[in-house]
DNA sequence: CCCAATTGCTTGAGACTTCAACATCCTGAG
DNA sequence: CTCAGGATGTTGAAGTCTCAAGCAATTGGG
């Protein structure tokens, strides 16, 4: 406890989910600890990296002249700029990436696709998309991933501020 | 790399994620990724704990004699033995919890929450649900919760699998 | 009864993430 | 010009998660 700065006054408390709201929370909590473990396992069998990772190389594959700041990469992959720092320095290790510093401003950094790094990710790609298929579109309708697009876009929105 | 067992022959290569899909896939990715943030930073906070410790007091707060084994606890929450062994292991260094054995069988552990257990999650779990509604029920109307129960439940079904 | 296979859980090592502190560089107000 | 404040990244420590290995108890087939 530590005495939180949200103290439990009796009185704000908030309205607790009803029966619809938790038909929906219940799901939904075990969807997001559940996506990422498979994600991370199938990549990890493959290659040796997590999700994140092969986030990375992806958004570089897709980059002009494939490299991005770090900055950009933390902020696509929804990551804290530490977290990247460390990803892209266990990257580098592999040789799939490499940094390098950005002309106009000073305190930037560059992270650049290597050779080695296209080729992992060129190899990589087909299983993940299959895994992403299996998991997540296979079972929906067009309908329903049109539904999916709207919601998880719609919750962004409050999970990003 | 190193010799997956999904080799990428050219040719049975899926089929590649087209506009509609990309289109729900990445804001899926993201949520999947900054939900988990949010509530573990909120609770952590708070608390001192992440989300998946939450869920473990919460859990037993609801079960008959709060107290359940660490097999049905990985169950509800959808985490490995290990994790759980970890994550009681830890609740427990709080006085948060307490193990003992299992009368039927010797290898069973039962997880039961103390009198600071009781406290802790009570007091948490007013600024938890608010933290809940503003990220994900507050965005949403009463049809896109019905939408959101079906689509976390149907997509559990094959993550689980 | 006996033992091989299974189940339930724990442990330790290594990888990953977070947080706070820090170093560096840029920007703009005075 | 100068310096305070902001922006960009990095680092190390502490906590957490995964994986593989292991232990103890139970179960089931012979």
């Amino acid at each position: 406890m530590s005495s939180g700065t949200r103290a439990p006054v009796a009185g704000d408390r908030p309205r607790w989910l009803d029966r619809t709201e938790m038909a929906a929370w219940l799901p939904l909590v075990r969807l997001v600890t559940l996506l990422p473990q498979r994600l991370d396992r199938q990549l990890r069998e493959d290659a040796g990296i997590g999700h994140v990772y092969y986030q990375v190389l992806a958004m570089l594959s897709e980059a002009p002249d494939e490299q991005l700041r770090m900055s950009e990469l933390a902020g696509l992959t929804a990551t804290s700029p530490s977290r990247m720092s460390h990803a892209v320095s266990a990257l580098e290790e592999r040789g799939w990436v490499v940094r390098c510093p950005v002309e106009q401003d000073g305190r930037g950094q560059l992270t650049r696709l290597t050779a080695a790094g296209r080729t992992a990710i060129e190899q990589l790609a087909p299983g993940h998309v299959a895994e992403v298929r299996r998991l997540v579109f296979d079972p929906l309708t067009d309908d329903e991933v049109d539904q999916l697009a709207r919601l998880t876009t719609k919750l962004l929105g409050s999970a990003s501020r």
